[in-house]
DNA sequence: AAAGTCTGCAACCGCCAAACT
DNA sequence: GAGTTTGGCGGTTGCAGACTT
């Protein structure tokens, strides 16, 4: 698969897609004196690409460390959960799943985004609920780059974490509550006493067309995929993450002792 | 079976900041 | 300190395969 044709470019540099003669010299070479200065790589490689290409195929692709095939629901959500607290810095995402790259899990986004888009642009009964906030914010923190946080590092974002963790799912419950309530919804989730990770459980019923499914005893390889996409919908869904502030969200901030930082898309 | 549409993702582009001269 | 180079990032594009009609 690739974006366009070989061609080339300046200066005779190529373009487009890899062959898989490149990316073995790309790597022979990396695996020989590693990865230094990109822009001298293909000179002494002798690949006639740009150091600029030679280092995203080599990040994005030859990698070894890269982990290949679907995002879990675990990563869906993790993704979904950075994205909300950090805007759409994907390195930095990225470097909470590890194999992971900002290119996969940028690619992940926006497909995300742009299926939710449609859905709401088809359905204008959705104007009114919560979900219409969260989407215009997510799109909003697309168009607009979230300025950089000043100082802030990894500390920071597991200091996210141990909050989300501890607390957020079981706010989750109680303070959607009410919305639930309101769209004749049962709380999806609610939190398995035994486990110390940010595991959901589907409720086993509701009155939104949800199925049975008890997402603490199933894996993410023996769920459907339909039963991840419900759940993770219903994540998007959320009016916790990034709505008009009908709801009281400054548990973060008390629990955090003012290390959390205004997020980009309102929590 | 063919045509049209959708989706995933590899790769390019432009900008910015850090490092180097 | 100014100019240049390099590396890194986020946004975007467009091809190829999958899916639908």
């Amino acid at each position: 698969m690739g974006r366009r044709a070989a061609y080339r470019g300046e200066q005779g540099l190529k373009k487009g897609q890899w062959t898989p003669e490149e990316d073995k010299i790309l790597v022979k070479h990396i695996e020989k004196h590693g990865c230094g200065r990109w822009n001298t790589i293909p000179k002494h490689a002798g690949l006639r690409r740009c150091g600029k290409s030679c280092r995203l195929r080599w990040k994005n692709y030859l990698n070894p460390d890269i982990k290949r095939g679907p995002f879990t629901f675990e990563d869906e959500k993790l993704i979904l959960q950075l994205q909300a607290r950090l805007g759409n810095r994907w390195s930095t995402i990225a470097t909470h799943l590890p194999g992971r790259t900002d290119n996969d899990i940028k690619n992940l986004w926006n497909s995300r985004v742009k299926k939710r888009s449609l859905l709401d642009l088809d359905d204008p009964t959705t104007e009114a609920s919560p979900t219409t906030g969260v989407m215009s914010q997510w799109e909003s923190a697309t168009l607009e780059p979230e300025p950089r946080l000043p100082g802030e590092t990894s500390a920071d974002c597991d200091n996210f974490f141990d909050i989300w963790n501890s607390e957020i799912v079981e706010s989750f419950t109680t303070t959607l509550a009410p919305w639930y309530e309101s769209t004749s919804c049962q709380i999806p989730f609610s939190r398995t006493p035994s486990s110390s990770s940010s595991a959901l459980v589907k409720s086993s019923t509701d009155s939104c067309g949800s199925k049975d499914v008890d997402m603490a005893s199933c894996s993410s390889s023996s769920c459907t995929k339909d039963d991840d996409d419900f759940a993770l919908q219903l994540l998007l869904d959320s009016p916790l993450i990034g709505g008009d502030d009908d709801i009281d969200m400054t548990f973060l901030e008390e629990k955090s002792d003012g290390k959390t930082q205004s997020p980009a898309v309102g929590f």
